[in-house]
DNA sequence: CATGTTTGCTTAAACGATTAAGCAAACATG
DNA sequence: CATGTTTGCTTAATCGTTTAAGCAAACATG
């Protein structure tokens, strides 16, 4: 039972007016009489009135809708918060976000934002890994990445992020800090260590990077050998590495935080309800997000042909998340 | 530089015909002579033509765009899952995915509905919750929820699946179980649970729920405690409640899988990271998702008016993933 | 050969909004 | 009062497709 939705001739005939000042009433744009403008938009109501989009978007060449490009793969743990931020963000903007995946495959990438292209999208956010130049699209972009990766339109102060870690860690009192990373070309990675490091300047740490085969294969990193050689502290790159190392101190023994610190990065759903807390780095994405959306409206709406936006503020700050398990330096 | 896209007139143009034959032969509907039709093709792949969504859209009334709402919402551990094996099987079928989220709130579920109505989607995919009622929307619903749901399009087969974790504990010699849900009113739940304890009639079983506060609250389950009764395994009805009750006894000294066993269900991303990896029972997905989205472009494309969407199978199997969290009972 | 049928295309009218241009009436200005 | 300006609306074109209807030419049939 659809029963067809009103259309704007349709007010125009109650009120005996043409479309087009039904249209100039509604968006406030042409010149009508501020008396008649208040029984069109009374009229509109009662007849629960919804613009076409398709009619709209053919003739002003806008579909207010944005594309959310997730690179490599939805998959990515950090996909709901980024996706629900996102979503939440452009609403409030009047804009539909439309989904792409890029199924693993960096090749499909371009095909995925293609798609996005092809179902007419008037812009797109785009959340891209190492570093993968996004160019040429022909619609607006906005990138999602690291405040020093070129063409980033805005991000998590992943740098100020790990700072906070490290003096978190400092304070604490640990001497030898083993930090943990997957991926060695990763910006977002070497910043958060970065940032870590240099809060740490005055003690002693390492960094491992579990690239490819070795992460891939699973048994690659021992944390035990790590603590046996005197690391009180483990700081990953993400909650779900800080939770492979959580986890696997905890089997062989290794009772956290009392003999050993973990942090992780992202607050990720089960950062909270593991046994103990984890304590970790959490970034804004809310505000990313509307940052984001916000440059992307408005390169929309001025219509600007460079690609990739520029916005205001480039980078927002984290917050520490302190949870149970890090803890004092164990005594030596 | 955004050089407008060519159109279906600039095709006819080159070869000196009416657009509509164009049409009829890109669309191959109406009678256009084979080697027309091949010289259309070919000019409209020279110039990369590409429709105009929005024009077809405002002709037919359909925009190729569905939407995906997940309830209560997109923060949902599940969502990564679920939208990419959504994306890939409407990509498949030639569709886009619109998302709503409906930030948690139940009254916004209903906004969240609206919003992806307004922006013109043929149909929806819905993960309602709780048996929320999801009716006269004026378009096609798929919904995913559980085979003895009402009105359930397709979904994973819940009792199923714990059947066959069931037998697995069975099999290894468990005598006394706790089940752990954490929604009592959750059909989803109490099916998985059902199976569970179907496969397992003839050993000990214990149900709790950890609804509302008691969950909220985080201290609320001491899992230590049900061990000491003697239980030797833990079946949650979650990955995250699985890995909670993991973390749990690890950090108090009870060796996981040696004294006491544990699972959950869905094969979160993090169940294969953690040690012991966890045991868990996994939905197919992208089947789910191929079913959901075939049964709903079909509703579509015949113009059914029925609201929610019947497919021919309404459940697909789960698998059992056993990893290292479950093994043989403890002896006594 | 006269008469139907099929084939292969064209014409033209939608779909529902936006918006430039136009035109009275009302008002202001000198 | 003659002239210009503003106000408030209407007319009509347009966005790019789809699709029903129409119309010759080609073909088939008795």
């Amino acid at each position: 039972m659809q029963q067809r939705p009103p259309k704007l001739s349709e007010i125009a005939e109650r009120l005996d007016i043409s479309a087009a000042t039904v249209s100039n009433a509604l968006s406030g744009k042409g010149r009508v009489s501020a008396d008649l403008a208040r029984r069109i938009r009374q009229v509109a109501d009662e007849l629960g009135y919804v613009p076409s989009l398709s009619a709209r978007a053919l003739r002003t060449g806008l579909t207010g809708v944005i594309g959310l490009g997730v690179l490599p793969d939805i998959g990515n743990p950090l996909f709901p918060q980024i996706a629900q931020a996102i979503e939440n963000a452009a609403t409030d903007a009047g804009l539909g976000v439309l989904i792409a995946d890029s199924r693993g495959s960096i090749k499909a990438q371009t095909e995925a934002i293609r798609h996005l292209k092809d179902h007419g999208v008037d812009g797109m956010i785009v959340v891209p890994r190492r570093g993968t130049r996004v160019a040429n699209i022909g619609c607006p972009v906005a990138m999602i990445d690291s405040p020093s990766t070129p063409g980033n339109t805005v991000s998590a102060d992943h740098w100020g992020g790990g700072f906070l870690l490290g003096e978190h860690l400092a304070a604490l009192g640990h001497h030898k800090v083993l930090l943990v990373g997957n991926n060695h070309d990763s910006i977002v990675q070497n910043d958060r260590l970065g940032g870590v490091r240099a809060a740490l300047s005055s003690v002693t740490t390492e960094t491992v990077w579990l690239d490819g085969a070795a992460f891939a294969g699973g048994a690659g990193f021992d944390a035990t050998r790590w603590y046996a050689k005197g690391f009180t502290a483990f700081v990953t790159v993400s909650d779900l590495q800080a939770l492979k190392v959580l986890t696997h101190l905890q089997d062989a023994g290794v009772s956290v935080p009392a003999m050993a610190s973990v942090s992780g990065f992202d607050d990720l759903m089960f950062a909270s309800a593991v046994t103990p807390g984890l304590t970790t780095v959490r970034m804004d994405m809310p505000a990313v997000a509307a940052i984001a959306i916000g440059a992307l409206k408005q390169a929309i709406e001025t219509r600007t042909d460079a690609d990739t936006v520029q916005a205001v503020q480039d980078r927002v700050p984290m917050t520490l998340v302190i949870r149970r398990s890090t803890g004092p330096a164990q005594q030596e």
